[in-house]
Parts: C-alpha cells; structure tokens; sequence
DNA sequence: AGTAGCTTGTGAACGATTTCACAAGCCTAT
DNA sequence: ATAGGCTTGTGAAATCGTTCACAAGCTACT
C-alpha cells in the first residue's frame, strides 16, 4: 500500500479509468504508440491535461515520441490499483441487484463477483449467472472467510444505512450504493453513490434552462 | 424557458437535488422549518455552501429562523424543473435496461418512462411491468407521437455512438446513458455517462492509495 | 554532427468552487 | 420598545482544478 502522494482529485482518478479504456482499443487496433493529444481528443479533453494527470504519479512518456501504449496501460493499471483482481459483494438481489451480478462489464476489468445476498428468503437461492442467492445473514461469515474488498449496495433507501454499517463492522472499506439514500461511514471507509433520479434531475434542469 | 442565470455548477445542482430528498424527508417527518445547518448536516456539507447554493437562484429563508419546509421543496423543484413530469424512452431491454424501466424510483420522481426499446427480436413484446418491449425500428415514430424529452441508454458499448445520433437527430436534447463508451454529442445536447467499471476503479484507488 | 519537427513535463497564470466572516434581519422574551 | 439569540445572504479570501506556454529532450533526416 503505497500513499506517498499528496493527494489526487477524483477527476483525475476518472479521467485516467477513461485513458486506460481508450489505451486497450489503442492497442487492440494495434498501435504502438500514442501522443497526449490522440488520447485527449478521443476522451474529449485537453493534452494538457492527460500530460497533468499523469505527472502526478510519474513521467511515463518519450518527449518528441509520445507514450507507448502497453507500458502505459501498465502504469496506469499500476496506479489504479488493477494488476490484481478486486473480490466484490452484491447485496441486495432485486432486479438491479441481479442485473449488476450478471453484468460482464465487471468481471472483465478484474472485479469478480464472490457473492449476492439479499434478506428475502423468496430470492435465496436463486441462480444468477454462476452465483445463487445466499441469505443476508450469511454476510458476516462469508466475508471473514472469502475478504471481499468492495460491497455494492442494491438495496431499499430504508434498509442502506443498516447494511453500511454491517458491512464497515465487518472489515470492508469500499462501497458503491445505488441505494437512493444519503450514507453515513466513518473515516477510512471510501462510499460511492450512484443515484439514477439525480442524475435525470440534472438532465432535466439541463433542459429547463437551456436557452 | 428561463435561463437568465449565468452558469451554475453541475455540483450544485446535484447538491440541490439532495438537499430536495432531505427536504422531503423533513416534511413527511412533520417539520415545517429548517435551517442551512441542518439541511448540511444531513447531506454532509456546511452550511454557507447551502445558503450559496441556493443564494445563485434567489432569497428563500427568513433570517433568524431558516427555512420553510414546505416553500423550499417548491422552490427547489422550481428551479430544478420537476414540476411536470418528464417522459423518458429507455433503449436496451437486457438486464440492466430491464432493471431500470421497472425502477420505481424513477416514476416516483416524476420520470415516467414512456417506451422501452430493443433490438432484439426476441426481446421484443416482452412485457415489462405495464410496458411492453418495442422494436427500436419504431423508435422515431414513437418519438414524433409521444414526444418523450429524455433517453437512458443501456445498450452495448458498440451500439452506443449510434444510438445517441439516432435519438438527437429525433430531436431529444438529454440522454443518460450507462454504456461503457465514450460518447460524442452535439453542442446543446446534454450527456451524461454512469459507468460502473468507472466507479469501482476509483474505489480500488482509493483502496490502493489508502494509508 | 547538425538541424528541423514533434512531444513531454511542469511552473505559472487563470478560472472556478468552496469556505470564511460578518452585517442585516427576524423572532421571542422582558 | 429594546435586547438577546439565531440565521440568512453575500462580498472577500482561500483553496482547488484546469489551461497556458515554454524549456528540455527525442527521432529522423541530411
């Protein structure tokens, strides 16, 4: 765990996910070699920036060349913290749940899916893809015996508090809700909330005042 | 159409879609007052952000005694343009499409999504709640007859770009799309990107860079 | 070996957003 | 009617993030 830096802003951090993606077509299409300009025009921004963003963490490129493609893939996974696979848990089993279970947008950047709870005895045992249902009340158990690294949380607004609190008690220090609910977790423990009706709000105010 | 406001942050106005949920919160607890502090306790900011946020659209307290409870939710979804609903089209009947047509969470917010869309012959007339799958063939006449002002994408990567230039030439100015690709849309067109491998990424930085 | 043509890496300038701090204003109690 | 206790609204200051602009360095060509 290395933490030398003094401290990046999660723009950065999105805009080098989004590097990364258009570094892996790069080199699918088999280009060797790629400039900050090429990559800032197809992530819709500014070499400037992708040269800044990089600088944070290193200098990765040959000045009058550019950067070469897999060894910057590499740097960059490196930085993200991608060389290794993350284990992750889904709670919650509804139907968002269980679409995010099946969604092969996870498994193939490295997050694997080691487990899909939910409280309802109706679901447990459900089949997902590979995976059944297991009870909620399973939760604390498989974690200490399997250490996921990231929970997902699918779950009702009512019922999100709870499970971050259950999931920090039991060692996890990430998480992603879709739970439409502001979350409360203490210090050390990174929450990420995705709410599908702010970001319409935003589209709609977009539109209410677009001139 | 109003747009007599300079520019606002994207951060406030997603501050102000939650200060809306807490808001409602207090409402249905019975409070009828509510001060900047409390509304930034809930929604872990301060409270001079609160006043500021709201001060770049008007004057809605009273000083000494906060906020109307009830005037503000109006205010709020004034400015927000929630006090009609929005017909939505969603494209991509697969599971996350599926997921989302079915969400209440958008209905219950004034999003009622009008059509759900597939390409897929299969798909097709499969019923979705009260909503049937409909071939994406039909998609432009639906548009010209409904009229629905917000498209959500769930559709493959690949599928994407031109999904997005089918529905703005159709004539829709806002899309939220969940495809894992970058986008492209023209000026006057507001995009908005939710990926999932994104987020998990910044979360295994955040675990990776942890001290 | 020298020159021309690119491209990086990075301080410094700029712009945007957040925080500070306080005058102005409202309500209650006396 | 006045004082005391809160809370808003907002310029000004501070912080944070992006863009500029250019020296340094690499490659290719002659």
């Amino acid at each position: 765990m290395h933490s030398p830096l003094k401290h990046i802003a999660e723009s950065t951090v999105r805009r080098l996910s989004l590097y990364l993606r258009f570094l892996e077509e790069f080199e699918a299409r088999g280009q060797s070699t790629v400039s900050s300009g090429e990559l800032a025009r197809s992530g819709g921004t500014t070499s400037a920036q992708v040269r800044k963003d990089l600088s944070f963490f290193g200098s990765f490129g040959k000045r009058g060349l550019g950067y070469d493609v897999k060894d910057l893939i590499a740097s960059i996974r490196e930085i993200l913290g991608l060389e290794h696979p993350w284990p992750v848990v889904i709670i919650g089993a509804g139907k968002i749940g269980a679409a995010l279970a099946q969604y092969r947008g996870f498994t193939s950047r490295g997050f694997h899916v080691v487990g899909v709870y939910d409280s309802d005895p109706a679901k447990v045992g459900n089949a997902l893809g590979a995976l059944q249902v297991r009870a909620l009340t399973d939760l604390e158990a498989d974690i200490a015996q399997h250490h996921p690294r990231i929970a997902v949380l699918a779950v009702p607004a009512e019922a999100a508090q709870p499970i971050v609190d259950r999931v920090v008690a039991a060692g996890l220090r990430a998480i992603l809700s879709f739970a439409p609910a502001p979350l409360l977790v203490p210090a050390g423990v990174t929450l990420r909330a995705v709410n599908m009706a702010t970001e319409l709000e935003i589209l709609a105010y977009s539109l209410t005042h677009a001139e």
